[in-house]
DNA sequence: ATTGTATTTTAGTCATAACTAAAATTATTA
DNA sequence: TAATAATTTTAGTTATGACTAAAATACAAT
């Protein structure tokens, strides 16, 4: 019933924030959730109450914060949608671990779903597609640092591409044969 | 003197909505704003006043607004930033003008100078990398509609790719004699 | 069990950023 | 130019989300 569009980012960041310190300490209390979120105690209890409102948290005061399913569901897709940002800017953008998770938690309230699958299928398909991958990627890092075209190693990449290539084009000829 | 960190994102976007108005009908005034932002005329007047006292609009009252050359540097700077990721949503994801905008506009608040250079470095990566480009993109655009690898295209795609390098390399060697 | 320390909550404040309704100003036109 | 319309501003309200200070509760230790 109560859609995840009644949450304001900063109730998300709480309730996400609250999903991590369960996850890794096994309880949660307010303390915790006010040190991880740079906030006083006080702010914390206002946010539970808020999302006591919303059924996302078992408020009771005084008490451990535990999670309901739906506040748990929400959660665990704030996770994945986090998890998908932060691989794109470690793995292909090739950001440093702190700053792919610090912008991964800032933007990720702001994408919608097209643009978050449109990362996932976009991940996949330099995972699988025979003209990209790490040799590419690497390429790519190797141009951050360089700034142009470096024609010594485009030439090797280019050569070695087409080796591989060939190797595939007769992986997908034997996999045709089968069928 | 007064840095843009004491700009709120609300007021960033009133800056550049400002800004935007200018450019396209000459003139400004509360009116228009208010129909841009889709906020009523008395909450563009105060962040007028906001941004007047942070020295960015020339605010007088029941006259047009004018930006000062410090407010036009930060929304030549925010319109910068803004179409570096409108490019990546729209040439890279593939998605339409409209998402592509609306999202830029509410992502590139979040994103740090870091980030946005991996993005340009990342866009002219794709245009100059002979293993990237046009083509390739095509066949990630394939990969969103259809799902998984499609043999067929994956095997015409790795061909005309060995062809393709083929001559880039003569190429390099020709330049290469030059030198 | 009482005292002292930790933690948590309440109550009240502040800033941002929207809103409405009404007043003030500017523009238009009869 | 006087009246009407459109625009802009002021004043006052609301909600969010932070804060401080003080009160309430829980936990520990003698």
């Amino acid at each position: 019933m109560s859609k995840s569009k009644n949450l304001t980012r900063s109730l998300e960041k709480y309730l996400y924030s609250i999903y991590q310190i369960i996850e890794h300490k096994k309880v949660a209390r307010v303390k915790d959730v006010a040190e991880k979120m740079k906030v006083k105690s006080s702010s914390v209890t206002g946010a539970l109450q808020s999302l006591a409102k919303r059924n996302l948290v078992n408020y009771v005061p005084y008490d451990l914060i535990t999670l309901t399913s739906q506040g748990e569901k929400i959660a665990e897709q704030i996770c994945h949608d986090h998890l998908v940002i932060y691989k794109f800017l470690n793995k292909i953008l090739c950001l440093n671990e702190h700053t792919s998770q610090q912008v991964s938690e800032d933007i990720e309230y702001s994408l919608s779903k097209d643009v978050l699958n449109r990362l996932i299928s976009f991940l996949e398909f330099i995972d699988c597609c025979p003209r990209a991958g790490e040799d590419w990627l690497n390429g790519f890092h190797r141009h951050c640092e360089h700034g142009k075209r470096n024609y010594t190693q485009c030439k090797q990449c280019l050569q070695s591409s087409i080796e591989k290539y060939q190797m595939v084009l007769d992986e997908l000829e034997t996999e045709d044969v089968k069928k």
